[in-house]
DNA sequence: GTAAACAGAATGAACGTTCATTCCTATTGA
DNA sequence: TCAATAGGAATGAACGTTCATTCTGTTTAC
């Protein structure tokens, strides 16, 4: 098995048990188990578990982010943005539910209260469309007065929980259902 | 020490462990120690640990719907009984941030999910409001078609992540902003 | 030939649970 | 009134298991 696709198995098998069983369903030997590979052989990629979790994350972030920047219409009305994202962010997850079921995975966990933490309060940084959406929006008057934090919670809350129920087969988001969605969190923060 | 005092001592301590810590930051020896009893004490009052998990969780929800029904607008339109559970929630996660964090975290994990399925599947058995609300908003057509999770997550899903932001002090959800909020989530449902 | 890559047995810490023992309190008998 | 007794509540050391990580011998690649 060449090199790349001895960590590529590894971080499947991590992320596939990890999505469907939790943390703690994904032991180190349960993952190399299912990567067909040793112990320790995961351990010459990634430092330590702690760090293998990590890093899968900012991988998945990373891709997302880009995925959204890619055609993101910066120079188009605040509205169009939000629907940009929102769909987006759907369509990726819709796509990619193991992805999914890993990021929910990371957030309820000390891990996602430790990253929200830096993302509230060091995010003055580097450029953000997220921050970006919120102060044009709040300068434009389109978006209602209110903290940037319930400003995404309404915008990204329903999104994400209607992506779960989709994910567990709760429900079917269909396109239709996405538009409909995104335009419901829309009239949520609309002047 | 009473009885039911040990068995208080027993429930708080391991209430604020998972809340603070979560189900793995609480070992049955660590929740012991807090409640000032012998690790063999515990299995008196509770089956098992996944029983005494299960137990705290029904105890609250019980004592969250209790209070939301006690003054229950029943015969007043959907949206007055809109705001009611939405100020209510509040309201009872703001002074029970313990509550909340225990609850988080039951949710955020296979309990949880199961619990979900429960709730959306086998749900017609017993009366619940928020089904009411839903059958009735939809009934007079005072809400968007759409299906029943979906407005269930645009209700509510952006008001606990507020809760959660506000239980974690990334802000401060006071009487004014917890009323825009619950505003805003309406908005997002009402037609 | 050799150095890097690899596999999986070994390790020790931590876990939920058990159970033989101790402790406490109410009841009995005189 | 009070010692003796009984019964169940309380205890925590011990058990078996599981875990992340380390160690060690083997294989691979050049």
């Amino acid at each position: 098995m060449a090199r790349q696709d001895k960590r590529e198995n590894i971080v499947l098998s991590a992320m596939t048990l990890i999505a469907e069983h939790g943390f703690h369903g994904a032991s180190m030997s349960m993952i190399a188990e299912k990567a067909g590979v040793g112990i320790g052989t995961i351990y010459r990629y990634f430092e330590s578990r702690d760090a293998l979790i990590r890093t899968m994350y900012k991988e998945k972030e990373d891709r997302l982010v880009t995925l959204l920047l890619a055609d993101y219409p910066i120079e188009r009305p605040v509205r169009e943005c939000f629907f940009h994202i929102g769909t987006g962010v759907i369509d990726y997850f819709i796509h990619n539910p193991l992805d999914f079921r890993y990021t929910e995975q990371f957030h309820n966990s000390p891990y996602g209260v430790e990253h929200r933490r830096n993302r509230i309060f060091a995010s003055a940084d580097k450029p953000d469309i997220f921050i970006d959406l919120y102060e044009r929006g709040t300068a434009q008057q389109v978006i209602r007065d209110m903290p940037m934090v319930v400003f995404f919670n309404l915008a990204f809350a329903p999104i994400i929980w209607t992506i779960r129920d989709h994910v567990l087969g709760f429900l079917n988001l269909d396109a239709l259902l996405s538009r409909k969605l995104v335009e419901s969190c829309w009239d949520s923060v609309k002047i």
